[in-house]
DNA sequence: GTCGAGTTTGACACCGGTGTCACGATATGA
DNA sequence: TCATATCGTGACACCGGTGTCAAACTCGAC
């Protein structure tokens, strides 16, 4: 298990270093039977070249950053696999950064970890793709970066995005659909721009259908499975409680969920309840939850491929990629109950 | 931003490079005011030192790998972090390995991994913490690892364990306090350790109160949901059904509660069902679950921290490190239904 | 005052690749 | 036929650090 270096291959195959190093590039002016020769030494002596030393010599570290602060582990595993699907396919390793996204000396802390990791490229899912200054930084210090799911300035990176207010407002229109008219809404945390994007789903799905939207019939959550605990019971001690409760997120659905389970209201009987991102709690849960299956993995499988892309030819067009999400119809949500 | 070079710094204290690697690196024989020199051209320079360069020349990548394929996001995630708070305060980064157990060429794959990457260390979770071939296989290429909650031979490499056998027999012990002796069991999946360890816990409490362990009221679950729902339902069926079901993890837990949900079958009062891991669909659920936590966070950065001693300090004797498993009882189980 | 041991420091090669440039060989065009 | 462009290749410096070794300096003991 002695490493076998490049000068080792070089006399195997009686050329220079700078040759291997040619067709370990694939650089073009090698003639073909020389590439083939170089290729055939490559096999017969197992020749793995050190990424440290390649690294050193064009300024590259061959490591593609992951930033994230979800509560959703699931949204954060899929994330970190979908990516990781292609980073291995090209050659990078994945590092993560689970980082809090409400710290007060953020934006310091990331400088730091950005200057002494050596960074080729960093994937940044929400709330970090719409978070300005910390763009900024990383233009300021020309690292390139692709951004999952922004919302603003678009133009101003690689991203992939999918069509939250579109999914949302289809949510609506199936509820509508099902003969709901008093349908109450869980908003999401509001520094998350999905949260502001869900509510115009719901408000032009509402409108559209002329369908007044009552201020009592929406409530302010924050993705989190205790406010939708907490907005469900409001929701449901109005004098006239909806008949059908979309919250923003799946975790939130659940809190509703379970005050339904306490008072014993009848899911989707008495009330239909839909979330939103199919994590697996909205298939663990019973009923099993009506929401919403963003394509994660392919999002984020897709974003590393256009930030490679982008390390390797400096600044293409900043492309924006967009995905569609899917509407998943289980037991949470059925027909508006009779009077 | 211009790069910061050793170069400059020697230059700006008036020492050499090997000076300032000196320092760099915390040796000794440095004299008190060149170290305090050195280290102030450090921080007036912002000085950071190349982790490419670094690693070539001493034969390191500052890099530790964790390996992992289980489908609890949850435990991957929380692993994840405790590990890189070690990690990040020691100047590592973790880079991950999701992969698939089951795969046939898994050992080839892990071995180009390994090449392809030069990690310093690496960290091995179930059920890889138990795969001998790959214990070899690191042995073999002189790669430092860790390994979290292994069950055979301990001695083989440092490790950080909980003890599942002990938290199941506290489990169970519980339920048979609270008058229960109808205790069902739902097994994991036979490739996990856990598994057997969590049966043993089981066995031993339930001998202990000399009461007779039927058969019929054990199952074999693979710690997935739908393996709940049906073991669940397979163990209600039964002429005379257990009044409690203690699963091996939570999500078996969580397919029983949607089966007792989906029969009106009350739980606690009429049946009590606990589960293992403390996973968020354990709060998350109706009726909360009784569950054992498992202090995965502390133990992945624990575990973290004796890898890096053992890069560093090559082959200390191989510490195991041991955690304590906390039961945590919530709503979902009760005393046994009076007939 | 001399000697030996220990401390502090720097010169220099080296880690394993890539970038630059120059050279010879072959192809193209006038 | 000769000048010029293009291709294929290697010599050599260089990326930014660390390891080795020897020189210079300090200090206490004799």
């Amino acid at each position: 298990m002695k490493k076998v270096t490049i000068n080792d291959v070089a006399r195997h195959a009686g050329v220079s270093k700078k040759t291997i190093s040619r067709v370990l590039n694939n650089e073009q002016n090698v003639s073909i039977d020389t590439r083939a020769r170089v290729q055939r030494s490559f096999k017969e002596l197992g020749y793995r070249p050190n990424p440290q030393a390649r690294g050193l010599a064009s300024n590259q570290s061959f490591l593609i950053g992951m930033l994230y602060d979800n509560p959703n582990k699931s949204y954060i595993t899929d994330t970190q696999t979908g990516a990781l699907d292609t980073c291995q396919r090209e050659g990078y390793n994945l590092v993560i950064y689970p980082e809090d996204f409400e710290s007060l000396d953020l934006l310091e802390r990331l400088e730091q970890l950005l200057i002494n990791s050596h960074l080729d490229g960093l994937i940044l899912t929400p709330p970090f793709s719409d978070m300005l200054p910390l763009l900024e930084l990383l233009d300021r210090m020309a690292v390139s970066y692709v951004r999952i799911a922004p919302s603003v300035c678009l133009e101003l990176s690689p991203c992939v995005i999918s069509n939250d207010t579109e999914a949302s407002y289809q949510m609506v229109r199936y509820l509508i659909s099902l003969g709901h008219t008093r349908i109450g809404f869980i908003k999401g945390h509001p520094d998350h721009s999905a949260s502001h994007k869900r509510l115009d789903g719901y408000m032009k799905a509402m409108n559209e259908a002329d369908i007044t939207v009552v201020d009592e019939l929406i409530e302010q959550g924050f993705f989190t499975f205790r406010s939708g605990e907490e907005c469900g019971r409001r929701l449901l001690n109005r004098e006239q409680p909806p008949t059908a409760i979309f919250a923003s997120n799946d975790f939130i659905a659940a809190g509703v969920l379970k005050v339904c389970a306490q008072r014993k209201i009848s899911v989707p009987h008495q009330l239909s309840v839909c979330g939103f991102d199919n994590a697996p709690i909205s298939r663990y849960i019973w009923p099993s939850m009506t929401t919403i299956k963003n394509p994660i993995k392919p999002m984020a499988a897709e974003a590393a491929k256009i930030l490679i892309k982008s390390i390797r030819e400096e600044s293409l067009e900043n492309t924006v990629i967009k995905f569609e999400d899917e509407l998943i119809v289980r037991e949470s949500s059925g027909p508006v109950p009779v009077q």
